[in-house]
DNA sequence: GAATTAAAACCGACTAGTTGGTATGTTTTC
DNA sequence: GAAAACATACCAACTAGTCGGTTTTAATTC
């Protein structure tokens, strides 16, 4: 029974500890200050135990790039913005969706690759990368929908679902950053309307030139 | 004449090239990955001299930001985007003359202290307020166009001008954040190309439903 | 199903180099 | 001649990473 509760709360692999103790301390201290002893001491591991399971802190950067992939991922798939039958939207509800987790501490809805990408980009190609394919992938996500609305409304010269995805992206991104430099979340959720205010506007424009 | 060569190759005093050493490592490094050693080697200083400019590596944090703050409200002030007699017009000049500013290396046409505010928020208070001085401030040079275009053209529920100037730095920053991952200026460039597309339909829906 | 065994997981003390910062000079400038 | 502007030497704390050892886990054999 002892030996259960200690499991369970143990459950969570040393592993796993980590990475969760790494999206903590990057999201709030990014990554160059983030040190492999804090890790460690949040964790409950020793040095050893990280060594083990990852050959540096660089490596360490990658998996914990993955490992939020992994989760926001998982998070937007199961979420409730795909209902719509229509894909524009779709879009949206997604942007609805990205607003509405904007709210409380900074280091709770700002996003672990778009802060250690930041720093890592010129120090670290492996990071950059994980970083890269976290971005990408989850603007990609996206792309389906918004092809799905040009091919519905129509499209624009110079405007392509893939670069619309990216921007959302980036107006999400700049968003944080802003947010950080201000101390709360307000100017990121207007930042989010406007994204929101721009797409409604791109395809009501379209509608109407038919 | 030698030494006014040797004036002349140092007239720049070791203060100004401290930061300007700053400014280089932190756009390709961050504030945490730069460190003060490295920074006497690139002015060619020793650490008295360091020390003796700024009492501690954050109060060179802060004066680095507001050494940008210095430099960029030069160039901005002085950029050709201010000639059009439309407030609008002046808008989209701007945005364009930004991007034309995206070329080239990253951390050659990344903004200091977007890169710097996302590492330091949590940790430095004083440099947090510094950059966000930077930002807010040089949105605030964008607000009066924008304001005396919405004076002109007219208002839409939710949009100030106030938001819709941090608005365009939020995507200007996010763009630099996807150019870091992705390894080039394309889609910082799109995205601001999309904020122009933004802003212009914006005042052509006003405008019709005049 | 108890004993054996090998590998995986983890510990903890250690190191070599780096970090921001200091204390005490020496030179330059006005 | 006295500040201001630097240089030199130094330090204590911290950095990522190593290495030999111990414990857990799980499959295998008897």
């Amino acid at each position: 029974m002892s030996r259960d509760a200690i499991d369970n709360a143990k459950k969570e692999s040393v592993r796993t500890r980590l990475l969760e103790a790494a999206l903590t301390s990057i999201r709030r201290k990014g990554y160059s200050a983030t040190t492999v002893d804090e890790l460690c001491a949040i964790a409950g591991v020793t040095k050893g135990g990280f060594f083990h399971h990852f050959k540096s802190k660089e490596a360490l950067g990658v998996a914990a790039a993955d490992y939020w992939s992994q989760m926001t991922s998982g998070l937007f798939a199961n979420a409730p913005y795909h209902e719509p039958e229509d894909p524009l939207e779709r879009v949206l509800a997604y942007i609805d969706f990205r607003n509405a987790l904007i709210d409380g501490p900074i280091e709770e809805f700002s996003c672990l690759v778009g802060t250690m990408v930041q720093e890592a980009y010129g120090s670290s190609d492996a990071i950059r990368a994980a970083c890269d394919a976290s971005i990408s992938g989850h603007a990609a996500t996206l792309e389906a929908d918004l092809e799905a609305a040009m091919e519905k409304y129509g499209r624009i010269d110079g405007v392509t679902a893939s670069s619309l995805a990216l921007h959302t992206q980036a107006v999400l991104q700049g968003g944080f950053i802003l947010a950080k430099a201000k101390g709360g979340p307000e100017i990121a959720k207007e930042s989010a309307a406007h994204l929101k205010r721009y797409i409604t506007l791109l395809f009501k424009h379209l509608k109407e030139r038919k």
